[in-house]
DNA sequence: GATTGTTCCTATAACGTTTTAGATTAGATT
DNA sequence: AATCTAATCTAAAACGTTATAGGAACAATC
């Protein structure tokens, strides 16, 4: 245990062994110019006294920052979603030399500035994002730079970049089928908004299997999966009004399931008996609460593992082509009913 | 619009003035050495070509990181309340030199090893610390250093650091007093652990406002409100079993609540006609799923807030008596009930 | 006219690291 | 024995910043 003052640096290591600052250096890097017994030696006193090398150090030399700055929107209240992102991608880069920086931006200001802040400063390696658009502005923007970086979620050039993204295309499919399954026929599906990426996806999964299943699939028109509780479930009782013989329906974010059951109920119908409601959601607490309501998990922890390691192959081999992955959503994750009198 | 092909440094201001290196360093924070016209020369300069001093250079030679660190668990699973506290700390350190790196531990890892990485490092000048033990060893590693720091939630030794909490004890108070309003007699408190601080303080006013209005409150010993939802429900219904005149009960948590409602219902009872629920939420969502229910918000945007500045002040005022703050319930922020059939 | 202050600036060095160029030594080749 | 080559090391400089010490110019004091 040592009880230095001032930690250890590499002229420490230098004056204890003899060698010359550089070389102590380039021993520690393994270094091919460099002695088989001085590297040895080296790097054991450098365990001994515990060396870590000074960011600041290294930082200043090189140009290299060892971080990687996540930079999230605040606005959406699915938080839960976010809070697992953070943690899972702060967990896979737990044994990296990189250090996480959050950098969120507010609904009231522009998507591109704290983009443009770290490219400008050079105060990242690499940057990740969430909740992009078709031609997110940000993705143009790293792109274009050449700065290295990674999305959750797609873009219109997703083939050219790093990202991770659910499947909705098969959950669309998935819920669908789920649904007929159940014997339900009139399908109402509250979808993403049209300028999001994924909305196409998941609406053409939904129309191709209803079709394929004979049922019917209907895009919900005067509300989206993003707005708030409010509007879905207004705007779900409305189209229970006007067409009494949906069965079904099939929900792309949890507030939107949370709307339509408010609404189903409020309607006078049960849900699991005449009606079905089929989500997904990061965290589990839909099935927790409503015991008929179908879930599927979206992981966003493999997600969040996934676009650090895409940040970090995007810094260090950006030769490779970019890594892209895609989270494929499984009937499985439904888990066994919800069954309270059964608990324990 | 500047195109220089390498960002700006102290040298390119100090040759487009004349001035020497240090000069402009000294201008450029107000020194008092330096004459005005030079001091507004060099400004006009630096905010022309858009300098932004170089975050590795000041770090290494000053040691100052302008990082601060925020390390939080990653067990619970109520992370509403986690991305919570990570965006409003981020918001607050917007404007300031700061930037924030989050450093998760998980549960099977030693809670000091991040903190003692970070004091050791020297990667950061201030820690922020959530989910404290009444012993918290990171604040009492911290302490001992002397090394800046902000908690949320207290410990036994809070009146000497920097902390925020929610008001446990007047959470215990008014969740009481609304129940007995609401003509409620006999209440069950699902409480948090015990060893947590503030279990002790919730309870305390949760028996001392019955004893005064009239009602019984009572303990739940077979489980805690930090329990899963299964273990939870469980409980609660063995509870209702051996106790059927059970009317109300008081949760510390929105698992506990979550728990507890399907508890209740199973049993044959009916939210919010023979028994009432009231809990706490970080994220408004028990309300939207659950009319009946009775939730106040505990105000985590305001505790990221807060913390942040008592970091920074931990910084740079060490000698100011600790800021600290308490998050008081507010009975408002039950909000009108939750009608759907009226809906916008 | 020499001294003492002020005021405002500059020169130098330093933080810890890595890069570049060069030095030393030993062994192999002529 | 002189020359070349390879292996292994060191010296010096640099990244951008700030702290310390000191210098130049000028005014005020004796």
């Amino acid at each position: 245990m040592q009880t230095r003052k001032t930690r250890p640096t590499l002229r420490t290591i230098s004056e204890l062994s003899g060698f010359a600052v550089p070389t102590v250096s380039r021993a520690l890097k393994d270094a091919p110019d460099i002695g088989a017994d001085t590297k040895a030696k080296v790097r054991k006193i450098a365990a001994e006294i515990g060396y870590v090398p000074d960011r600041a150090g290294v930082r200043l030399k090189t140009g290299k920052t060892n971080v990687i700055s996540l930079v999230l929107s605040t606005d959406h209240d699915m938080m839960n979603h976010t809070a697992r992102l953070i943690s899972s991608i702060a967990g896979a880069l737990r044994n990296t030399p990189y250090h996480m920086i959050v950098t969120p931006y507010f609904p009231n200001e522009d998507p591109l500035k704290p983009v443009r802040y770290i490219v400008e400063t050079g105060s990242a390696d690499a940057v990740i994002l969430n909740q992009t658009e078709p031609q997110d502005p940000r993705v143009a923007y790293l792109m274009e730079r050449q700065f290295p970086f990674a999305t959750h979620g797609r873009t219109d050039w997703s083939d050219q970049h790093p990202f991770f993204d659910f499947d909705n295309d098969e959950y669309g499919r998935i819920g669908v089928r789920k649904l007929a399954e159940r014997g339900r026929k009139r399908i109402l599906l509250i979808a993403p908004p049209p300028q999001q990426f994924y909305a196409k996806l998941m609406i053409d999964g939904a129309y191709q299997e209803a079709a394929k299943l004979d049922v019917t699939c209907k895009r919900l028109e005067t509300a989206t999966s993003d707005d708030g509780n409010k509007a879905i479930r207004a705007a779900v009782f409305q189209e229970l009004t006007d067409h009494p013989d949906t069965d079904a329906i099939l929900c792309a974010s949890p507030p939107a399931a949370m709307g339509s059951v408010a609404a189903l109920e409020s309607f006078g119908l049960t849900l699991g008996q005449n009606i079905d409601v089929f989500a997904k959601e990061a965290v589990r607490f839909l099935t927790l609460f409503r015991s008929g309501i179908l879930a599927v998990r979206e992981d966003v922890a493999k997600a969040g593992e996934f676009v650090a390691q895409a940040a970090i192959q995007a810094i260090n081999q950006p030769e490779l082509s970019p890594m892209q992955g895609l989270d494929v959503p499984d009937l499985a994750s439904l888990g066994p009913d919800f069954e309270p009198d059964r608990a324990r």
